[in-house]
Parts: structure tokens; C-alpha cells; sequence
RNA sequence: GGGGGAUUUCCCGAGCGGCCAAAGGGGGCAGACUGUAAAUCUGUUGUCACUGACUUCGGUGGUCCGAAUCCACCAUCCCCCA
């Protein structure tokens, strides 16, 4: 069967597990670009603790999906993926290939999936209602109302999860059609892209772990406190909003007023690095499709060589 | 030297004779995830042949049909008087 769909490359797992020098190398061997794939990353003036890639880190490898946004304000998966396809048909109208790269994996899902145009915005003024009537009658109520218009959704999301209660409701109220009903669609739709995409995972959990209280440690002794408090200090950036609730940053904020020390932030930070790593391997697992690509072996971490290699193989 | 208090499952901490393998929180582990996702949420957390059995509440020995809970002694820690 003739496929004109158009090739895409990615490099996905947790945290500290070395995608960016992998997909820069990749980027390096095979002509590519990179996009960053990462929730956090996007947003201007958020370096040291999410951990985005230097100008000597990117070796002369185009970037793109990096400072693209304000932290002051929030950045939805669907501007991501919205962004992200033109950065893909750019890149591949210039002959190059495109290698996305990040451990957001409701991003490159969004991306494959592709842009929906249903009408299911979101309803800020909706949200708030939805809110105070979880606040006064209690998240049943709420969970409630969606298992009288989509006993689906209802079922699958439980009455705890508030924000996601009130996005299955918001669907709802903002097209007329049910989350579940939309989501079917959305879910058999056949993807623009071809996508290979490379997981990079451990056998050694610990290994990992260690790998990310270690990065914790660079970070910090790399300023991270001085640019957090320069982000806070200029207003950009605050508990409330979703770059404030970056990790490495909530934490940070919290000791810049004065809530916890230093040393309980640094364990904070690790603490919930270590947790978020855990979620996006609970993600990614469970992914179909995906080449596992073991970056450490009996010995310990593999050389960036022979992951490359691996790699490539894969890709080629 | 005398008087008082404490010791609970990985940690903190409730329990004060049966309804206790032991509340709650933390941490750990596992999972979910379609417009806030580095977020949000769920489950689980003594052992096993697991709708039941077995071993736990500083140690030893008692009282009692029955103890983490009562008594005695020992150990460790804290406080008060000297």
C-alpha cells in the first residue's frame, strides 16, 4: 500500500534518562531536527530545572518547541500539538528530518493524533461554575451531572478527579456531544505521521533514581535557586500557574518564601522527580509499538555510542 | 539518689481488655490518563497454602475465657526534685 504519510522520529522516556543527548546525536547522524516534546520547556526563561538543552548541549542541531511560550500564562497540549505540526512540515519542506524529543508523552500523543477541530475549547468562566458546585455539594455532585449525559466518562473517571470530571462536562457543554463520543472519534482516526518511536528505560530503577538526584544536585549547583527568584521577582512566575508548578520550581518557590529550607526543597525536588519518573515509565510502558532501548546494562550506563547505534538501527 | 512519663507495623502517630494486622498522615510500590499533564487521580503497603490461617505493638514472665491495651521485673529514652 502506497504511504505518503510523513516520517517522524521520537525519543521519549523519564526524566534524566538522557533523551536530549540521544536525539541530538540521532539528530547529528541522521540530518535532523529536534522538537522538544516537554511541558515545561516551553516556557521562556525556564532553563536550569528543565533541564533544556544549552547552545553547547544542541551542537549546532536546530531546536524548536523551546521558549515558545510565557510562563505567566498556560500552555495547552492542543497549542502544543498545534505548534509542533508546523514545526514538523517546516523541517521536512527543508529536506531534514524531524526527532521529537521529551518526556511529555500527552504531547506527542496529541501530535499523533492530531489537531481536533471539534469545538471542545475550554470554558474558563464553566470551569469555575463546575468548581464552586463541587465546593458547595461535593465532587459526587458533579460526578454525578456527567453520569447523566456520559455514563462512559463517568465510569472511567473517578468523582476525585475533579479536573477531569469537569473537562468531560466541558466537552459536553461546549459541542454537544459527549467525551466518549468524541473521543472514539478522535481515537479511529488514522495519524498524518509514521512515527518511530524509541523508549528509552532501564533495568536498573535505581540506576535511574540515582540519575536523577544526581541532576537534582547540578541543577542546584547551577543556579537554580538564582533563576527561580529572578522569574519570581520579575512576576513571572507563581504558584498558581502551570509553570509554577514545574518541579524544581514549586519546591524553590516554597523556600523563597520562606516555607521550607533549602535542603528540604533539594529533597522535595528529587522526591517528586523521582515520582514523575515513575509516571511517565507507567506511561510509556503501557504504550504499544514503542522500541524499548535499555540505556543501561549489567555494567551500568551503556556509552552514547552504542545507544546511537541501537538507535539508528531501529530508525533506519 | 528520689518522683513522673515514654517505647506501636519502613517513618510519624492513634489505640488504653474482645468489634485490632491495629485509625490517620508520610514514605514506598503499582496503575489510570485525549485542550492545566513536571499536572490530576486511583489502588495497595506483616506473612502465607490469602472470603481463611499464622506471626506482630521494647524484652521476659504473669493475670484473664481473651492483652498493643492490666500487673511485675529488665532495657532504653525524656522530664522534675536532689
Amino acid at each position: 500500500m502506497a504511504n505518503d504519510k510523513k516520517r517522524i522520529f521520537a525519543v521519549v522516556g523519564p526524566t534524566a534518562g538522557g533523551k536530549t543527548a540521544l536525539a541530538i546525536e540521532l539528530a547529528k547522524r541522521l540530518d535532523g531536527e529536534v522538537i522538544s516534546c516537554d511541558s515545561m520547556q516551553i516556557y521562556r526563561g525556564m532553563d536550569i530545572g528543565t533541564a533544556k538543552p544549552s547552545n553547547e548541549e544542541m551542537q549546532g542541531v536546530t531546536h524548536h518547541m523551546l521558549d515558545v511560550a510565557d510562563p505567566r500564562l498556560t500552555f495547552s497540549s492542543e497549542d502544543y500539538s498545534l505548534l509542533a505540526e508546523k514545526c514538523i512540515d517546516d523541517i521536512i519542506s527543508r529536506g531534514k528530518t524531524p526527532i521529537f524529543c521529551g518526556g511529555t508523552g500527552l504531547y506527542l500523543d496529541c501530535v499523533l493524533r492530531g489537531v481536533r477541530d471539534d469545538g471542545a475549547n475550554e470554558d474558563p468562566q464553566f470551569r469555575a461554575e463546575m468548581e464552586s458546585l463541587a465546593a458547595m455539594y461535593g465532587n459526587g455532585y458533579v460526578h454525578a451531572r456527567l453520569a447523566e449525559i456520559d455514563p462512559e466518562a463517568a465510569q472511567a473517571i473517578h468523582e476525585n478527579n475533579l479536573k477531569r470530571v469537569i473537562r468531560a462536562l466541558e466537552v459536553y457543554h461546549m459541542t454537544g456531544k459527549t467525551k466518549t463520543e468524541l473521543d472514539r472519534i478522535s481515537r479511529t482516526a488514522e495519524s498524518k505521521y509514521e512515527a518511530k518511536i524509541i523508549y528509552l528505560c532501564f533495568n536498573s530503577r535505581e540506576l535511574l533514581y540515582e540519575r536523577i538526584n544526581r541532576r537534582v544536585d547540578i541543577m542546584l549547583e547551577n543556579g537554580l535557586e538564582k533563576e527561580v527568584r529572578k522569574l519570581y521577582e520579575s512576576g513571572a512566575l507563581c504558584g498558581d500557574t502551570t509553570a509554577g508548578q514545574a518541579i524544581g520550581y514549586k519546591e524553590m518557590l516554597k523556600y523563597i518564601e520562606g516555607q521550607i529550607t533549602l535542603s528540604e526543597a533539594a529533597d522535595e525536588i528529587k522526591q517528586n522527580s523521582r515520582r514523575y519518573a515513575k509516571r511517565q515509565l507507567t506511561w510509556f510502558g503501557a504504550k504499544e509499538g514503542f522500541y524499548k532501548l535499555y540505556v543501561d546494562d549489567e555494567k551500568g550506563i551503556r556509552d552514547l555510542r552504542c545507544i546511537a547505534d541501537e538507535a539508528e538501527k531501529y530508525l533506519i
